[in-house]
Formats: structure tokens, sequence, C-alpha cells
DNA sequence: TATAAATGACCATTAAAGTGGTCAAATAAG
DNA sequence: CTTATTTGACCACTTTAATGGTCATTTATA
């Protein structure tokens, strides 16, 4: 029914996003990178769906003012457990 | 209006939920993270808001089944992307 | 088409995440 | 109340993300 969705395409999908983000709003690598204070390396390691840090993607989403919206799915999130029965 | 949402927020948040999760099925840190093949510290350091890997974040998450949701939200926002117009 | 800019790939080095261990304090269970 | 479990805090060590640089190839521009 569902097919497995796996760590690997969560990261690629995230990096075609940033890159999708940043050409968006006409920048190069080297530009978002010195916006961020990261180096080209890192930004290119994101998009290319390497291992990263929290601290690098989120740096992006604040760049891209995303940062509100993430907070909101984190409460609902929270919302949805404190609502749902333990079934564990 | 919007007040500024800062990284080390939501990195707070996200460990705050992480630990609300990880209750909800009655798990101590040492059974998460046997089961994730990490370290008892590793996930610690994601509850208490430290920084950590999207790898151990995703292996959270997987483990949750919220992978799919997640993938979901990345589609939905490259589709908003795709459909905006550019605006810079 | 020629030229410039951007990107992917690679590499040596540095900074920091992850590991495995211990211990004291907090929480849960008896 | 007493005991067992869980958690937060450290610490030394290992692994790996981040850095800063170069170079070849792709893509955009004049």
């Amino acid at each position: 029914m569902f097919d497995t969705v796996e760590i690997k395409d969560i990261k690629n999908e995230l990096g075609v996003l940033v890159k999708a983000l940043r050409k968006q709003r006409g920048l190069s690598q080297t530009q978002l990178a010195k916006s961020l204070d990261v180096s080209r390396t890192t930004i290119q390691n994101l998009e290319l769906g390497k291992n990263f840090t929290v601290d690098t993607i989120l740096k992006v989403m604040k760049e891209m003012d995303l940062l509100g919206q993430l907070k909101s799915e984190i409460t609902r999130a929270k919302t949805h457990i404190v609502n749902s029965k333990s079934m564990y």
C-alpha cells in the first residue's frame, strides 16, 4: 500500500528543495554560503544529499523565512501526541 | 507582528518533541538508542537541544513512522515554489 | 561562438558530532 | 521509605561534517 520511504530519499529530496529555493532567489551556492556564514562545500553537500547537521539546514530555512512554518509544524505534531491515546 | 524564531528554539522544540514521542511509546533513551543503532548520548543530545545530524533525527522519525509525512511536506513545499512567481 | 560564471568532484586539515564509559541526581516502582 | 531505573552531566577517544582550496565540466551570458 505505502512503499517505505528511506532516509537517503529524504536527504535527496531536501537537497533538491534547497537548490530550488536558492535558484528561486537567484543566488549562487557561493552567495548563499556567504550569507549563512558556511562554506560552499557545506551547501553543495546539502544539495547533493550527503549527511549534514541541523544547524546547516536550519540556517538555510531561516534565510528562506521558513522557521515560523517549521515551528508551527512541530507544535502541531506535539498537539497530536497529547491528544492521542498511547496505543503502546 | 511575528517575533523571530531562533535556530536554538527550533532545536529545543525538536528535542522536546522527540522526548514526547519516545515516552508515548514507553521507551527509555537506552532502548530507543539501541533500536536506532546509535549511542544513548546521541539521543540525549538531540533531546536536550544540542546540535546533531539529519541522519540522527531521520532515524528517529523513521522509527516513529513519520518519514512519509515528512516526504509529503517536502513535496508540498516544492510545489509551492514551482507555482510562485519569483519575486526576487 | 567565445567568455565568464556556476557547479560537481576531490583533497588535506580542522572542528565538532558520535561513541562508550562512569557517576550523581531525579523519577519510578516495589 | 527503600530500591531500581532513568536521565543529565562529564570525559577521552573515534568518526565524520565543515572548511578552504584547486580543477574540469556544465551552464549562462556577452
